[in-house]
DNA sequence: AAAAATAATGAAATGATATAACATAACTAC
DNA sequence: GTAGTTATGTTATATCATTTCATTATTTTT
């Protein structure tokens, strides 16, 4: 839970990596005086039941199973909320979502999507330094945001492949 | 047309340049034996007319304009020919579509979309050596297309908006 | 504690983006 | 000119996302 790069792909606890960022969310909420409601808990919580990406009507079925309304907006709100709060990104290439892990930094993540197993690995992307940056420095552009997703095959499927 | 970097957002001859990778464009369906449609060209032509990346339906309706059929897989496919070819690339941000600058080389691009002009301007994208490319390298993980897209305010804009 | 302000949710409708499926027509190769 | 291939016509539907307005819950102010 600390720094770890590309998570998803590594083996660990995933247990542990679950309960450690709901704590940290949790945490965070008090923290910034806003509030984790029982949607927006319960949203992150699925998100966190692995590292795939779910697609809002994916979460929004889920959310009825549990027992909350099944509009659109349900999910959607409570989505903005966590992607304005740091603790879900939207990956745009799979308008999809998946759960932050390392929700305290103001960072700039960047993704791995494996198109086999479908998980998605979170990294950190150098903004400023890269390419990019450099780029935009010499020409004046001012970045806000940045998108950066790889997609690809992980080494567990690239295994599976072959045998 | 050749090589320069964020073209977009510098003064340039744009008439030239339109008419550049049109030229280039024609020669390369040419030589791989893939044919430049009516409707093809006429989107390329499109997008091709500014730096702002056009979302299909937009497309859609000049096609229209222009004596074209109006059902969205009149768009989509010549989309699809266009992109699969180089010769214009998906904006996954915006959704939205932009002819390439540099249509002969297998690039991996880049993009800075002003949020306040809306123009993309495309660079190249350097996969294998970013933090990504490292990242990648080190769990394994086998890149086969990369999103790299930065959302932020041009030179020009910047300065307009102080004024 | 009551009133006012703010934040969150309920609910219906619609907008925006993208694809599936199957029929027809146009080119290409032989 | 027939067969194979590629491209287009057409209808329908799938998928993703927002607008709008009413209601309820929570917090702040008095
Ligand atoms: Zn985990
Ligand atoms: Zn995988
Ligand atoms: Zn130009
Ligand atoms: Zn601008």
């Amino acid at each position: 839970m600390t720094g770890v790069p590309a998570q998803a792909f590594s083996k660990h606890d995933h247990g542990a990596c679950c309960r450690s960022v709901m704590n940290t969310a949790r945490r965070l909420c008090v923290a910034r005086g806003v509030r984790l409601t029982p949607v927006r808990e319960k949203v992150l919580e699925l998100l966190l039941e692995s590292h795939v990406a779910l697609g809002a009507y994916t979460i929004l079925a889920r959310l009825a199973d549990a027992g909350f309304r099944s509009q659109p907006p349900v999910a959607y709100r409570a989505l903005d909320f966590l992607v304005a709060h740091g603790l879900v990104h939207r990956v745009e290439k799979l308008n999809a979502y998946v759960a932050c892990n390392q929700p305290q930094a103001g960072h700039s993540p960047a993704f791995m999507i494996c198109s086999h197993c479908h998980q998605v690995a979170e990294t950190v992307g150098k903004t400023r330094s890269g390419v990019l940056g450099k780029t935009a420095q010499a020409i004046g552009f001012d970045i806000q945001h940045t998108v950066i997703e790889a997609e690809g095959v992980c080494a567990t499927c690239q295994k599976r492949a072959v045998s």
